[in-house]
RNA sequence: GCGGUCUUAGCUCAGUUGGUUAGAGCGUCACGUUGACAUCGUGAAGGCCAGUGGUUCGAGUCCACUAGACCGCACCA
């Protein structure tokens, strides 16, 4: 081997120049359409304003390996990148530079010049998490990445509208919605989110039509709705105040009378069983409301500020007005009663502040036509759910799916394409013409556009189209993309959009094209901080993925990412709160570290007898060892396991088994045991055969390991076969699983000579003797255990470092002076004299102890009637099995005791 | 309130349809550097598998309940 291998793997030294290689190669693109058997995954579209997180680095990695893995089985593997325009996020972030900067708000712009500033924002620095993400080295399709704000898509999401409109599934209505005041729009129910707050209760005195003091007690948390009041409600059947109902009663700190009615939804037990009924500030009162035919009376601006219902307190912001309303309630003697109180309030999940339940005209989509299907392919099985108990999740949403409001007052989104009339009338439409030919009128008539623009989830449900292309003009259906990638094969996702995206995504994709737009979906695990907090910006408790990158290596990331990753279990990543770093990541450095050296040894090693980069002549199987056939064996078992794990999405079986296979199986024994072979082996023919042969295995492996840890994997495979440049192990197909090399009697035979060494190893360490001391030491064995041994006590005698040990015959005394191990159906002896014999005493009883106990165990399951008939027969074989090991074993052990007392 | 998940070594977690003597990494202890790797090697210590009951010849694994941690959804002012 021609090139310098440094002690330590460095990986920044060749991550980026390998994917710039790569990009050069042009690998990661996909032909329009092909013959040849296709695998396809969508990426969840990061937001435009994003940067990398770990939950983006655990996302992208499965993804990733998934798309790698199915290149390298052969097939057109296409991976779809795109960019979300994160409408509230992105208009939020530019207005805050716009008020910071020039001190404007958007009004101050207009429409049309903010959203010139936002795609220049866009231009400049929106979309910088795709090129973090190129560092973590995913093998997208970078030609097809789409941007949901693009020509194609928004062509796609307004035919949609228009289509769906006309289908009569979109609809506009006047309803109770979830407000944010702080972004002057709409939410849809997935965007509120509940937290637990301490608050007051207030009970308010309303006091009866009339001159009497007679009054109805009212419990609220707001009083600062009771201007929009609107009647006091009281259960039918509640005998205190059946007598009340008709009458009518003062709303506080107002001259309104507004009546007391009945209805059942007032729960007596609670409070006083007097409700206000405020129709226009909560959906249970605007229920009620609808009810009794009740005025919807709104005191509360969009802004959050009381009105002029509200009299003096009109243009106060909503939480100072309660304030001042309690203080002047509490003044004017008509608050009766004030005590905490615990409850759930809505926050709007991006902007923080409580929501508003606010009456206003919105668009919806009727969802109950499109989740029945929906939840119908699901269930069947169509698409499956990794892991699996998400379906109940899913299920359980789709069976209580309501109406979703579409509409925000946003700019930075695709703009509602419904035109109005100036009659009233509306319609959506492609445009202006094409909306007064829908209505009817002539080609001058005036036309309003609705001002408001879709939830940004309205293009997120599009993606496996319009990254398609499909109706990417506005017309064309079909595209060869759709025909050749359509169904995709996976999407890897976290739980918590489950209902945002995946579902939606399920129900558009079979609403306009038939199919599913995916066949499996995986759903990553959440992770967490080391006190088991949600990573957060705010919280300050996420490492930055780019640092770990740089100091650890991408392939480390995503190595130790997947490995501590298991399915749907939450993952705790521990940081270190001062240096934002992650010591965990040392696992799979080290790792790295571990496979260089390796590659290093062997490069070593092919140096010294002259191996090239060709990799023939291969041994034959004649000219192979038992390390040799054993090693073979393990490859294609790992080989196996890996189709499996991956086949099943244990992905972090997936990364255990590498793991294992080439840190114990190949380094620790293998290489160990090459070493000591080519010490033995006299012909230099067979020196380099071995070495070749040695060559091969690791780099199989390579290839396996390669869809986890793509740059380490791709160095080490070019520096030990001095490969052409434009070869890539990215498209080199992975090594094929041949059963005809899996020899559990090989496997068998090294599990002895492996527990011999270590018994070996043990005795030695018991008797504390240095590791340059060499003891001598015998087997007492007969048989093929025998044969074995005594055929590779060369072996052994150098991995256990001892003496070259003689064989004793079964009925052999034990040496005078020696330590005593079973291996198997063997005993091993090393002699190291009488100071130890009380150490190796106690040694003999513990083990003695443990026997006699499972020995027992074993025993009372045998004596068993029941145990006989009704197990299995091969679990009874099985435990006779045990119970001739474990009594030999024992009378081993016994021996030897009975030895050693009569050496004292 | 409805639905879901978790509780295994000091820590972080594996443990597939019930069936060998419950595993790994980190950490701990002891020993070890004249060449693949101290980002390493060898050996050791460390577990009533949250608790209780049940099903079974047999339970870490299945069922029920209890306790604790958590996630959805729906919520009474």
């Amino acid at each position: 081997m021609q090139r310098q291998f440094d002690r330590h793997y460095n990986p920044s030294a060749i991550e980026r120049p390998w994917y710039e290689h790569w990009l050069e190669l042009d690998l990661f693109s996909c032909p329009d359409s092909t013959d040849q058997p296709r695998y396809s995954i969508l990426m969840p579209p990061p937001n435009v304003t994003g940067v990398l997180t770990m939950g983006h680095v655990l996302n992208n990695t499965i993804q990733d390996l998934y798309i790698r893995y199915h290149r390298k089985l052969g097939k057109v593997a296409c991976w779809f990148p795109g960019l979300d325009h994160a409408g509230i996020a992105t208009q939020s972030k530019v207005e805050a530079e716009l008020l910071r900067t020039e001190g404007k708000t958007r009004w101050d712009l207009g429409r049309e010049e903010f959203l010139r500033r936002v795609w220049q924002w866009k231009e400049q620095y929106g979309g910088i998490i795709l090129e973090q993400l190129r560092s973590l080295g995913v093998s997208c399709d970078w030609k097809r990445t789409l941007f949901t704000m693009d020509e194609s898509a928004s062509n796609a999401v307004r035919e949609v509208f228009i289509r769906l409109f006309d289908a009569g599934l979109i609809y506009r209505g006047k309803r109770i919605i979830n407000w944010s005041p702080v972004l002057q729009s709409a939410l849809s129910d997935e965007e509120v989110v509940y937290r637990q707050v301490e608050d007051t209760l207030y009970t308010l005195k309303y006091q009866l039509e009339g001159d009497g003091d007679e009054f109805v007690a009212v419990a609220t948390v707001r009083p600062e709705t009771i201007f929009g009041d609107v009647a006091v409600a009281v259960h039918p059947e509640d005998e205190r105040y059946r007598h009340l109902i008709g009458k009518k009663v003062r709303v506080p700190l107002t001259d309104r009378l507004v009546p007391i009615i009945a209805d059942s939804y007032v729960d007596p037990t609670f409070g006083t069983g007097c409700l206000k009924i405020t129709p226009a500030h909560d959906p249970n009162d605007f229920e009620i409301g609808v009810r009794h035919s009740l005025p919807v009376l709104a005191s509360i601006n969009a802004d959050g500020r009381l009105n002029h219902v509200a009299g003096p307190y009109e243009g106060m912001e909503r939480f100072a007005a309660r304030t001042q309303i309690v203080a002047d309630l509490r003044a004017a003697g008509l608050l009766v009663n004030e005590q905490p109180y615990v409850h759930n309030v809505g926050f709007s999940e991006r902007s923080g502040e409580p929501v508003e339940p606010f009456y206003s005209d919105q668009w919806f989509v009727r969802m109950q036509p499109l989740a029945e299907p929906a939840l119908q392919v699901v269930l069947d099985g169509t698409i499956r759910f990794f892991p699996e108990h998400w379906t109940k999740t899913y299920e359980h949403w789709m069976r209580n799916i309501r109406d979703w409001c579409i509409s925000r007052q946003l700019w930075w989104g695709h703009r509602i394409p419904v035109y109005y009339a100036a009659d009233g009338r509306y319609t959506a439409a492609r445009s202006a013409e094409h909306a007064r030919e829908k209505l009817g009128l002539s080609p001058t008539a005036e036309l309003r556009q609705d001002e408001d623009s879709l939830d940004t989830w309205f293009s997120s449900w599009l993606w496996m189209l319009t990254t398609m292309r499909w109706l990417h003009d506005g017309k064309t259906e079909d595209t060869p993309i759709l025909r050749t990638y359509l169904p995709t094969d996976l999407l890897v996702t976290g739980p918590d959009i489950i209902f945002f995206w995946v579902a939606r995504m399920i129900m558009a994709s079979l609403y306009f094209r038939g199919v599913v737009p995916f066949r499996d979906v995986y759903f990553t695990s959440i992770i967490r901080d080391d006190k088991g907090r949600k990573m957060s910006k705010s919280l300050g408790n996420s490492p930055d993925p780019l640092k770990l990158i740089a100091t650890y290596g991408a392939d480390a990331v995503r190595y130790t990412v997947l490995y501590l990753a298991p399915v749907g279990q939450d993952v705790r990543i521990t940081v270190d709160p001062v240096t934002q770093d992650a010591p965990q990541m040392e696992l799979g450095r080290n790792f790295a570290n571990k496979l260089w050296n390796a590659a290093r040894f062997l490069a070593l090693k092919a140096d010294e007898v002259g191996v090239g980069a060709d990799r023939t002549p291969q041994p034959t199987d004649d000219e192979l060892g038992l390390p040799e056939r054993w090693i073979r064996s393990r490859l294609h078992a790992t080989i196996r396991l890996v189709d499996e794990h991956l086949e099943r999405y244990r992905i972090n079986d997936y990364v255990r088994t590498l793991y294992d296979f080439f840190w114990h199986d190949y380094c620790d024994w293998y290489i160990e045991l090459l070493k000591i072979r080519l010490q033995q082996l006299e012909s230099l023919q067979q020196r380099q055969g071995l070495v070749r042969f040695s060559l091969q295995v690791f780099e199989d492996a390579l290839g396996l390991l390669h869809p986890l840890m793509p740059f380490i994997t791709e160095e080490l495979w070019h520096r030990l076969g001095l490969r052409e440049p434009d070869r890539s192990l990215c498209t080199e197909l992975l090594p094929k699983h041949n059963p005809h090399f899996e020899l559990p009697h090989v496997e068998q035979q090294m599990a002895l000579l492996m527990n011999a060494i270590e018994q070996f190893r043990m005795l030695k360490a018991t008797a504390n003797l240095k590791p340059t001391d060499l003891p001598p030491a015998s087997f007492r064995a007969d048989g093929s255990t025998a044969e074995m041994l005594r055929a590779n006590a060369p072996l052994i005698a150098a991995l256990a470092r001892i003496e070259l040990p003689t064989l004793v015959d079964t009925n052999a005394q034990k040496p005078r002076g020696a330590l005593s191990a079973i291996v198997g159906d063997a005993e091993v002896f090393i002699v190291v004299g009488d100071h130890v014999l009380q150490r190796e005493r106690e040694r003999l009883l513990a083990e003695r102890a443990r026997l006699e106990h499972l020995l027992a165990q074993t025993r009372a399951r045998l004596a068993n009637e029941q145990f006989l008939q009704r197990a299995k027969p091969d679990v009874v074989e099985n435990e006779r099995a045990k119970e001739a090991t474990f009594a030999e074993a024992l009378e081993k052990i016994n021996a030897s005791l009975h030895h050693l007392m009569e050496q004292q």
